[in-house]
DNA sequence: TAGATTGTTAATCGATTAACAATC
DNA sequence: TAGATTGTTAATCGATTAACAATC
């Protein structure tokens, strides 16, 4: 898990997957190692927090040397446990749940959207990006069947609550929501919210709030 | 801008759009009025916290009653400047830049997109959504004649920062970004980014760190 | 008035930054 | 070896929580 048991603050883990994007960065251009030092100034850190953050999880540097790239996008790829197939459903084959469904970047990372489900009659057993929609009568039988590890929540607010409640009793082990809604899942389902309508209001409190924002 | 002039800390910004959303459920349900302790147990806050974040603003409630739901909501409304009009434009006719298009509760908040722009010939000049895809070739002077404030991009890692490069040089106030890519805009110009894969990462950190996770 | 609950100050907790000894 | 840079401890800073006087 991590270096010591001990556990790692929210705050770390947000800066994981950016950690990870800006080290594919670097080995794609064929960086070989790079410091906390130099990093820190491509990535608007301090060297202190980034060695801090990385020493949570183990010594991945060498003194007088700094980081091997490489080897430190790799260790951060199995801390995050990318690269490892992740079975995923979508629910809501709607504008949002379509987009989702197209991302092409999902796959190569091992995220697999094997099926579709939704409440319209007219869009069951169409494709969407080439994944079936299916009927949300099957979801439970189709989560258990296929071992589903994860279900992304793409539908509107109203049903949101009794697709939550439908979920967990089931044994997903996490739910990617999109929907604008909290729910408390039980131990065992975690829940990671992405809430559009949100950042863009705050988004918008900046614009408004900016420096100089009063000014010209 | 706030009560004092003080600076309002990133922590207590990301918590008012949620406090906006609870306030709009607690109204549309019809209750009048709320403590803080009340809410805190709704939102898995403190209720201290709750009367920290709110006093940044100023004083909106009462002592031995609490807070007015319908007052309280339009306070914070005016904090976020919801309910004004702003115009927006997209970048990137893809898959997630017409989902977000389609977003039906954006205008209701006062966002406005009033264009589409895309590097493809075949899509120029049709629309999405209803809104015309027009050539990035017009971006520029688009922007400026119709004064638009917010840029939305929605379009692939290669092409965001030529994008940006073009953005810093308008009048535009915010992007709302979800390529995956930072950029530092100058003075006078927010970047508010979603990045969708960092958020399936941290989900997938969470659940194989989940407690429990490796047991049963 | 008495009770409730805010607004606000003080105490605590946690996260970030600084410093430096260890070591490659 | 000397120089560089980590890993890690200590110091600082900021955010959260607790406490309570003010007041409706």
């Amino acid at each position: 898990m991590n270096k010591s048991g001990k556990n790692i603050s929210q705050a770390i883990i947000k800066r994981l997957p950016r950690y990870y994007r800006f080290l594919g960065e670097l080995k794609a251009e064929g960086v070989e190692r790079i410091s906390s030092g130099e990093l820190s100034g491509m990535m608007n850190a301090t060297a202190s927090q980034i060695r801090q953050d990385l020493n949570n999880f183990g010594g991945f540097g060498q003194q007088g040397y700094g980081y091997n790239v490489d080897y430190l996008y790799e260790e951060i790829g199995k801390i995050l446990h990318i690269n490892t197939s992740h079975k995923m459903v979508m629910i809501g084959a709607g504008n949002l749940g379509s987009a989702i469904c197209g991302y092409k970047s999902f796959p190569r990372y091992g995220f697999n959207i094997i099926a579709v489900f939704d409440i319209d009659p007219k869009k069951i057993g169409t494709y969407v990006h080439g994944i079936q929609v299916h009927s949300m009568d099957e979801l439970e039988d189709f989560l258990e069947e296929h071992g589903v590890e994860i279900v992304i929540v793409a539908i509107p607010t109203d049903n949101a609550a009794g697709v939550m409640k439908r979920l967990e009793k089931t044994h997903i082990k996490g739910v990617w929501n999109f929907a604008h809604i909290d729910y408390d899942m039980p131990e065992g389902i975690v829940m990671e919210s992405v809430h559009l309508s949100e950042s863009l209001m705050i988004l918008n409190y900046k614009i408004a709030n900016a420096e100089g924002a009063g000014r010209k």
